[in-house]
DNA sequence: GTATAGATACGATACAGTATCGTAATTATA
DNA sequence: TATAATTACGATACTGTATCGTATCTATAC
């Protein structure tokens, strides 16, 4: 790829330079187009026209459909904001409430099946959705949890690993089995996982 | 569809009957290729080939490439057995490994998947995913936390639906994180949400 | 004989990837 | 300063392939 070229400052190469918009536009369209329609679907004539270039300029930058929808997916950072509410029970409900909030976004289920679709055929599409989005979702509870712990709130045998993954789980669960996440559902959870690990009063 | 056009037995359409284990091979095959490569890659040549019938044949059954992924689907069922082992845990644990295995089959999440990201395009197909499959195996949790309830196990306040989410859940969070179900898994989740929802003993 | 089943071939369309042209934008050179 | 060289760009056309759905023919079951 010819970006790989890198320039120093003094050295820049002849020729008309590439605009870095393009290229975030070509992105953040691909990126969307995956997420609405799938790999399959997104058609690179399409993410061409939406991001008003022509596919010679996509072509130019990444080799293949794969490779353009593998870097949009690079793109991706969680956004959920850091929480802190002064109580273990309160920043789990607070977490899983901007997870929900992510998950119920046009869209926020439909990128996770495709990855989970794709896993045979482009599978650097879910290793990367995992490296970008579920792992750091993982951290963040995880991390209250190990707060938690290190307040000496968990009980010692609580595996924290299995409650992160049905609180986050539960999201996915819920979605599919009605296509909604009630209000007050991450509470739910939380009540019954906090339950289950807490350190009990004596 | 021709086949709805149901005959008495003394009124045998004129022409050449259908011989009904094409149709079950034909189905049989379109939700084998559904699941391993996926809605928009399932190709009705292949389906066709790989069931020893020409395309008119699945045409004369079938109006269109959805009608046929849609009664692939619905001929889905949950396979996994009635579990009684003697306690409420212990049931939970057997049901959710039956729940496992299934998962971890060639294929098992990638049919999640497609559904999910075939949800704007194929509704029907998430619609009968859900049906299907999903509603069948949160029953089989349910029913094991019902009686339990029934027996005075479960606090009053516990939320049954929210700990069955859970549960399943559990399961894609943990192959969306890893691609791996470790053994073990089911039971410290089970020994987590027993802890929040099981009444206490006094 | 009749109606349907099944097989092969086909038309239409979509799409990934490539080629070409004229113009734009930059650096290098005379 | 003007020109040459180079790369980027949009527009357009093209190639080869894949796929859905249909047309046409022969074969089959009753």
């Amino acid at each position: 790829m010819g970006y790989g070229m890198q320039k120093k400052e003094e050295e820049r190469a002849p020729g008309r330079p590439r605009d870095p918009e393009t290229e975030e536009r070509i992105l953040e369209v691909a990126l969307r187009l995956l997420s609405a329609d799938g790999y399959s679907r997104m058609s690179l004539d399409t993410v061409a026209a939406e991001a008003g270039v022509s596919k010679p300029t996509i072509y130019r930058r990444w080799s293949s459909k794969a490779d353009l929808a593998t870097a949009a997916l690079r793109t991706m950072q969680v956004a959920e904001p850091k929480v802190d509410t002064g109580s273990t029970v309160g920043d789990l409900v607070a977490a899983l409430e901007n997870f929900s909030r992510s998950l119920l976004r046009p869209n926020g289920m439909s990128l996770i099946g495709t990855v989970l679709a794709e896993e045979g055929h482009t599978p650097e599409l879910l290793r990367l959705f995992r490296e970008r989005i579920v792992g750091p979702r993982r951290a963040i509870l995880r991390g209250i949890l190990h707060r938690a712990a290190a307040r000496g709130e968990l009980r010692e045998d609580a595996d924290v690993d299995a409650a992160v993954q049905m609180l986050v789980g539960g999201f996915y669960a819920r979605y599919l089995a009605s296509g909604r996440i009630p209000a007050g559902f991450a509470r739910e959870m939380v009540g019954i996982v906090w339950g289950g690990v807490a350190q009990r009063r004596r």
